[in-house]
DNA sequence: GTTATTGCAAAAACTTTGCATGGGG
DNA sequence: CCCCATGCAAAGTTTTTGCAATAAC
């Protein structure tokens, strides 16, 4: 079975692209902390473990086509730093998002829960959907079950 | 029957701001511009229009505060800009964002398709929510009527 | 060899902050 | 008087760009 990392290869190549060897150290770090949601700089500062060469242009560089090649999303939290988060392979929808405004944590909903949304968007707007970006603010789980804790 | 303005200075004045002229001549510009979602640049230059000693400063500490005030949302549509929505009075949540990848143009919907969804969320993830971000990506109605005239 | 890619540094773009000044009550 | 708010300029952040050096084929 072919790896993650050589259908990402596939992709640059299809595009012309080559997989050097700081477009891989990028593509690793991504792939080994796919649950976060790194900025620019928290994957250049990883990437630097490995290949302590690496510039930081080159990091945005790499995501920028990334980006481009839909290996992974550019989005951003309020907060003023763009962040990637890796798309599922292959998925035709951006994933959801909840995002806990006591905690601050970043969940992610892999399941799409829009079919029915998109639906009616397209009939009732005349609007075509090729993709969303949904985010939830709230209360996560454990901040809940911690309140219920200390008696509140 | 009191104006959207009367109503955004009495929540000011709930939170012990003033109303000033520079904060009135910000508001109103939002208000005239309410199908928009101008950047502060863009705000700035508008607000110059009617208050010409207006500083870029104070029309983003404005923003901010109503921001802060729930007056506005602050938005970010991926370019490196921030851009600013007023928030429809009363509304429990955001309303959702339409952008044509075709022409760029970005409408609203002001109806709230995600009460199901949120419903599912909560069950499903023990996720309180209180507020949501949803944005389309894809080709608006016009885009794809102009296709038709072209014959394609 | 030729062309894509890199690292560095400089620049750009956007936003925030410090501070003296000004205005209202 | 006091204090909030302002304008200006400076500083801060994040991201992009120019360019010579380097690496890949």
């Amino acid at each position: 079975m072919e790896s993650r990392i050589e259908r990402i290869k596939k992709q640059l190549h299809g595009a012309s692209y080559k997989l050097t060897p700081q477009r891989e150290a990028t593509v690793m770090v991504l792939l080994e902390n796919e649950a976060d949601h790194l900025s620019a700089e928290d994957v250049f500062l990883l990437v630097k473990e490995k290949a302590p060469e690496i510039g930081l242009a080159t990091v945005y560089r790499t995501l920028e086509l990334l980006t481009e090649l839909k290996v992974v999303n550019k989005i951003n939290f309020g907060d003023g730093v763009a962040r990637y988060d890796l798309r599922k392979e292959g998925a035709a929808r951006f994933h959801h998002h909840l995002i806990c405004i006591e905690c601050g944590a970043v969940d992610e909903i892999q399941e799409d829960l829009l079919g029915e949304v998109e639906k009616v968007v397209e009939k009732r707007f005349g609007f075509t959907v090729k993709d969303h970006w949904l985010t939830f603010h709230g209360i996560c789980k454990r901040c809940k079950s911690e309140g219920d804790t200390k008696g509140k």
